[in-house]
DNA sequence: TCAAAAGTGTTGGGAGTACACCCATGA
DNA sequence: TCATGGGTGTACTCCCAACACTTTTGA
């Protein structure tokens, strides 16, 4: 910033390429668990990741998907205030969890101008969504991880699939960074095959040692439920004891039960807030 | 993003509010760890985390210091290429550490208009810094943590004394996220004693699950030195058996031999690359 | 009756904590 | 000589993985 040395040098270049057609978008990563439906009933419904995305039908990505976004009111508004609009907008919700994951440019990232964008990592309880949303649906989310550093995406709304990989490129040994290449992509806009892959990663890092979890749980739950929510962000089967055990203190046990499953019932449980 | 429906009101808007005087600054935290001068020949030199701020004679923020920054090129570079510039301009150094921190704003954050910065956090082994850098000046960092949430932070750069004072807000419990309240503050520009702050806890964090010290570490060193480091950031001592069994298999020993400290000498180790 | 999930107890290994101890140096 | 830091061995604690086991339900 010290390139300014007086207020006339700062003046003089007010005008200069540093403005030009500069615009920024806070984009929303909005994550749920999803239920699949069960065919056997004894059977717990499985669960899996979901993501709500959008479909443009404007110029020039006419068709893709991408990730929910606004453009920064300039004058009026933070980048997170932008984020929560953008929120309320999309889903009508407010008060969610909501946290800052990147901010992604590149300088050919929308032909039309230089956009920088920021995105959030939005995470919902998806029974509280009333709003059916229009021109964009939840996909649920498979992620593979293969042994050469790839990773396979696939979303599935149940009507339309959109598969990406991306390869991870080490970039930084000491703090095991990698740089994100998208190896394939057909249906989403910009770069949002990244900030899928980022956000999803941020999340999963996170759970094990935040409660973050449970922003995506409804008040009440069994900890079968919560066990599985877990499982599916971690991509693995967790241990019923070590589970209990660990969750033991995050939790309150109520006197309500879960009856109805075919087998014995269950405690609802609630995030327990000290 | 899905605000715009059409090319057409695309374009209608384009001259609108979203374009009017924004830009953009990357600036850069740049840390590392300075010996301090010891009197008795015995005794090891004691380090300190050091930051270097750049001095401001500009407009509004004369005689105010600042994390080095620069503006965003908006038709020639990315944020973390301008992140790099500025870098080489205030140090001459390149290829050394860096990582995006976070996106600061606020509407009011510059008097003049609306800025955005994104932050980044570069560390340097001080020993390859040769050329002495104008209007900015390393300071030693004291950190100390009030019971009530309330951090205070000294910089001396051996001429002047910044201090300032940050109270730690929860905002969200289930991650264990703060808001940074400025209590105190009279000679950092902008906001950032936050952007200080916010890197510090960065680092300190990725230390216990990273090799993130070794960016500051010189080629060789002693277990000693190295201890010394993970000390001074983590803020307290370490034990040295446990610390040497912790990060034996993260470095190798050389021949090499550091004597004259009065005691018993001390083999050089150097970063195991694997 | 029995498959499925709920829920508990026990054991062992690996990681970190704490402490005791010896080694080598140079003013 | 001795304060100072370099360097090693060991015993203890705690957490978590792994496994075995019992309980309860509804078609």
């Amino acid at each position: 910033m010290s390139e300014y040395k007086s207020e006339e040098e700062f003046l003089k270049n007010y005008d200069s390429s540093i403005f030009e057609k500069l615009s920024m978008t806070a984009d929303i990563l909005l994550l749920s668990v999803s239920d699949q439906e069960q065919t056997n009933y004894r059977k717990t419904s499985t669960k899996m990741m979901s993501i709500l995305l959008a479909k443009r039908d404007d110029y020039p990505y006419k068709g893709k998907w991408c990730v929910p976004g606004g453009f920064l009111d300039v004058k009026n508004e933070t980048l997170e205030e932008c984020a929560k609009r953008v929120m309320k907008r999309e889903t009508n919700l407010e008060d969610i969890y909501l946290e800052q994951l990147y901010t992604f440019d590149g300088i050919d990232r929308d032909p039309r101008m230089r956009v920088v964008s920021t995105s959030y990592v939005a995470l919902v309880d998806k029974n509280k969504l009333t709003q059916k949303v229009e021109h964009a649906s939840w996909f649920d989310i498979t992620l593979i991880e293969e042994k050469d550093n790839v990773v396979e995406i696939t979303l599935d709304n149940g009507e339309e699939v959109i598969r990406f990989s991306i390869k991870k490129v080490l970039r930084e040994k000491t703090t095991d960074r990698y740089d994100f290449e998208v190896v394939e992509n057909d249906k989403l806009a910009f770069d949002h095959a990244k900030v899928i892959l980022s956000g999803l990663e941020r999340i999963r890092n996170k759970v094990n040692y935040t409660d973050i979890v449970f922003n995506m749980m409804p008040e009440y739950f069994t900890l079968g439920e919560l066990q599985q929510v877990y499982e599916v962000i971690l991509n693995k089967k967790l241990l019923d004891p070590a589970f209990r055990r660990i969750i033991a203190d995050k939790v309150e046990k109520t006197n309500k039960m879960r009856t109805g499953g075919g087998h014995r019932p269950s405690y609802l449980f609630k995030y327990k807030k000290n």
